[in-house]
DNA sequence: TGTACATCAGTGAACGCGCGTTCACTGATGTAC
DNA sequence: TGTACATCAGTGAACGCGCGTTCACTGATGTAC
């Protein structure tokens, strides 16, 4: 898929680069180790306490190992959520060429992006680091360009195919509509992965439609207004 | 206002107890000091940068007069939090019992909510630590029960409120609304703060707009079901 | 209103520890012939 | 298919530094008479 490589250019300019890229097979499970340990340290200590050292550690391996890869605990966060971001940049950009944003009956589009939500929530969840690395990016000053950047790709992708959908509508007001919605969604994603899973699927069906309802409103208002 | 004083106590429950209680009014100084000063630190180096010694250095005192304060690091950090949940919690049971959620008619109803989270951002904009702590809140293990429980107190509030506007929707579900309503609103706090602020007015609009008619539309569906 | 004393508030200096980081090295992997 | 060699990958040991934390102490504040 063209898009998804052009993406991952764009973030390796913002990712501190590694000191040396894994050539053979044994190093690129050395960089998954490293990757692992640091997703399961995250959640266990936080971003505060997490070090270089503990990562090493609990990988099994010397600091010099990891150093070959990483220049330092932000690298190692920063791939973590390239990956987390990534995928789910993927999974909207999967659904939106899929139909997502279609003009549809009003259920219909509300199912629509509860499964959407759904499935951003499971990618959340599985993720190396899970929902730790989505919190720790909104904490961590030198992490959250990544995290802004990812957004608002996504938010532009829907915002060309909101204008598509609802020709008619201001561009800004699409593109505002777009962000504000992708931050809605990250939120929801980290708020349910820790309430009872039984909640999942309302919370997801609510800021369906929510957010569904509030694209068709917008384009309500376009059509009003000429 | 007796409601806030039961809060406090709910909240020192959780928070690690400081040493001494300050009895002087240079005590009080003091730690006013070791509050702005890791306020401020907080954005400039980030939560897992931020060190007893480094806010010692910056409020221009020596580790052992923090030390009587405060245990350690998160303990500042639980003032903080407290200081800014408190606030918008303050503000949220203000605006409820000046009516925020009495029915009204749709437009009305709107520019009701849109003022509150107007409010509730400029309460964040303006606390000790402002969207920083707000941000840490959610990544810092040790800090997200503080959170949570805020978060929660409110959503109670506002769903009794809910069932009392609007009899006969089932309480599970005004509560698990008016959960995420509270989680979207911190998210659209932490959201405006970083964009220009020309934008902020139409944010808080259109949040507002998707809350509220969230509200009414579990209205609608109770009164149909009935 | 002044003094003596008890308590409160903050200092200076020191400690052990884990962190980030680097060095010269050994061992593992892949490849050219 | 086997061997020799170049490159890649990871180790062991060490370093200086800032962190968290405590001690015995001095100085500031408030109060009893």
């Amino acid at each position: 898929m063209g898009r998804r490589s052009d993406k991952t250019e764009d973030h390796s300019a913002t990712r501190p680069a590694a000191r040396t890229t894994p050539a053979q097979s044994r190093a690129r499970r050395t960089v998954e180790s490293i990757l692992s340990a640091a997703a399961e340290l995250l959640g266990e200590v936080g971003v505060e306490q997490l070090s270089t050292n503990l990562v090493c550690r609990r990988a099994g391996m010397t600091p010099p190992a990891l150093y070959r890869y990483f220049p330092d605990k932000y690298a190692i966060l920063s791939e973590l959520a390239r990956r987390l971001l990534d995928a789910q940049a993927e999974a909207v950009f999967a659904w939106v060429d899929a139909g997502g944003l279609e003009p549809s009956h009003g259920e219909d589009a509300v199912a629509k992006a509860e499964r959407l939500q759904q499935r951003l929530n499971e990618i959340t969840r599985h993720a190396l680091g899970g929902v730790w690395i989505l919190r720790a990016l909104g904490a961590v000053p030198r992490l959250r360009d990544i995290r802004i950047a990812a957004r608002d790709e996504v938010a532009r992708h829907i915002a060309a195919q909101l204008s598509q959908a609802y020709p008619g509508a201001p561009e800004s007001e699409l593109l505002r509509a777009a962000r504000l919605t992708v931050e809605l969604s990250y939120a929801v994603s980290e708020m349910v992965l820790v309430e009872p899973v039984s909640e999942e699927p309302r919370i997801n069906q609510d800021i369906a439609w929510m957010v569904t309802t509030h694209y068709q409103r917008l384009a309500r208002l376009a059509v009003d207004r000429s």
